[in-house]
RNA sequence: UGGGGCGUCGCCAAGUGGUAAGGCACCGGUUUUUGGUACCGGCAUUCGCAGGUUCGAAUCCUGCCGCCCCAG
């Protein structure tokens, strides 16, 4: 079955939310390589819109080749250059290694040796793709970026707000939660709305050669899922062991390789055993290279500080149902009930709290809070406290 | 070299005649566009060593080795 069958020009246009004729609007694609950008660009064509892919290299050739599950590099580029090929659009490739390296690479490395656990997806999402890339597109007289994420954007009266993905399991808002409202309102996300199932589909419908593609896990730049050895190599000096540490009465109970291989909440890792309780990284201290570790009890938090906050639309405002208020703090974390306290967004700093103790709230990780299914923005987490014992 | 105790998976540990629990650690998998968590699975043909008793021993007996404690 041809993708015309499966979808008409009117519908691939009305996903992309412009204003009709779509003839008449220009769409630039990010194409990572993936079967997803794959897909918007493929239905950007449909649409009757001039589609224009445009492919980031963000990280060195030679590394990525022959990994599967990456993007932007390498093979990726290759795939994403025959799939413009097949649809007959414009493409362009970039070269941002040395933008990504810094923004992403090297801010990844020096979160780990100051004690944090970096989410790098979303500073990827924050400057290469939503300032670099949508910049790129603006220049080239673009109406919209497309995006493969898996996040609705929905325009009301107030502006374009963000939503979770309707496929719960596929949800990707977590890590698009620093979108600014002017880069939402240029930004679409036509696969928000469709289960993963359904753009495999598309992509034979359309005859893509990444229709097969494995989706892409792990961080991109890592290779084989080694994150240590791209801390080594950006940052050698900061790799050094240490004494792994009993949180509640200082005792040294072990150990460790480096503080970059521990983050708040992880159990395995420690090698120390005869315990009757399995032990938990409760705390890093980088300063001192100290592992912090105690029972999973130490690990319940009752608020997190966040900094660098950033909200999209307007707080929810009179008396919220209970539990309408929610935050995630680690991408695959349930979202949770929580109280705000402090203002949202304009990086301002703000507090959550949590309705229930939450466990393995980690420094570096990214709080995202939700109103319903809407992302109305979140922050970086700074630090935590401990729910009383 | 008097007396007492102990020696079961890397660690802790149950099991005192009927054919090796469990926990921790470790490994693998599931889940997953961060890292963890969680969940599932794996993990001692063998009980310090050598003999003996018994239909049958980690469990009883003998010897040896090692460790600990008390007394010197």
């Amino acid at each position: 079955m041809a993708l015309a069958e499966l979808l008409s020009p009117v519908q691939a246009a009305g996903i992309f939310q412009l204003e009709a004729p779509a003839s008449a609007r220009r769409i630039v694609v990010a194409m990572s390589g993936g079967v997803d950008s794959s897909v918007v660009a493929a239905l950007a064509t449909a649409s009757g819109a001039e589609t224009i892919g445009i492919t980031l290299q963000l990280y060195d050739h030679g590394a990525a080749t022959g990994r599967k599950g990456a993007c932007c590099a390498g093979d990726d580029i290759r795939d994403a250059r025959a799939v413009a090929d097949r649809l007959g659009i414009a493409h362009y490739v970039f070269d941002h290694e040395s933008r990504f390296r810094e923004d992403v690479v090297e801010r990844f490395a020096d979160d780990y040796l100051a004690g944090r656990t970096p989410i790098p997806c979303i500073r990827c999402n924050m400057g290469p793709k939503f300032t670099d890339l949508l910049g790129m597109a603006r220049e080239l007289g673009a109406d919209c970026l497309a995006t493969g994420h898996y996040v609705r954007r929905v325009e009301t009266p107030l502006g374009a707000q963000l939503f979770r993905a309707l496929d719960p399991a596929r949800d990707q808002s977590y890590f698009l939660y620093a979108t600014t409202e002017a880069q939402l309102d240029f930004l679409r996300f036509p696969l928000g709305g469709l289960p993963k199932s359904d753009v495999r589909a598309l992509a034979e419908a359309a005859g893509l050669r990444v229709a097969a593609k494995p989706d892409s896990q792990d961080i991109c730049f890592v290779p084989e899922g080694d994150y240590a050895k791209v801390v080594r190599e950006v940052r050698p000096e900061g790799d050094a062991p240490g004494e792994i540490v009993d949180a509640r009465d200082g005792r040294v109970l072990g150990r460790h390789r480096g503080v970059i291989h521990y983050t708040v909440g992880q159990r395995r890792g420690l090698d120390i055993g005869g315990l009757a309780e399995p032990l938990y990284v409760t705390g890093i201290d980088a300063p001192q290279r100290r592992v912090l570790v105690g029972p999973r009890a130490m690990l319940a938090v009752a608020s997190a500080r966040i900094s660098e906050t950033n909200r999209i639309g307007p707080l929810p405002e009179g008396p919220l149902p209970d539990g309408f208020l929610m935050a995630k703090v680690r991408s695959l974390a349930k979202p949770v009930p929580v109280t705000l306290e402090g203002s949202l967004g304009e990086g301002a700093a703000a507090t959550i709290r949590f309705d229930a103790p939450e466990y393995g709230v980690s420094p570096g990780q990214a709080a995202v809070i939700y109103a319903g299914e809407r992302v109305i923005g979140g922050g970086w987490i700074e630090a935590t406290v401990p729910a009383a014992a």
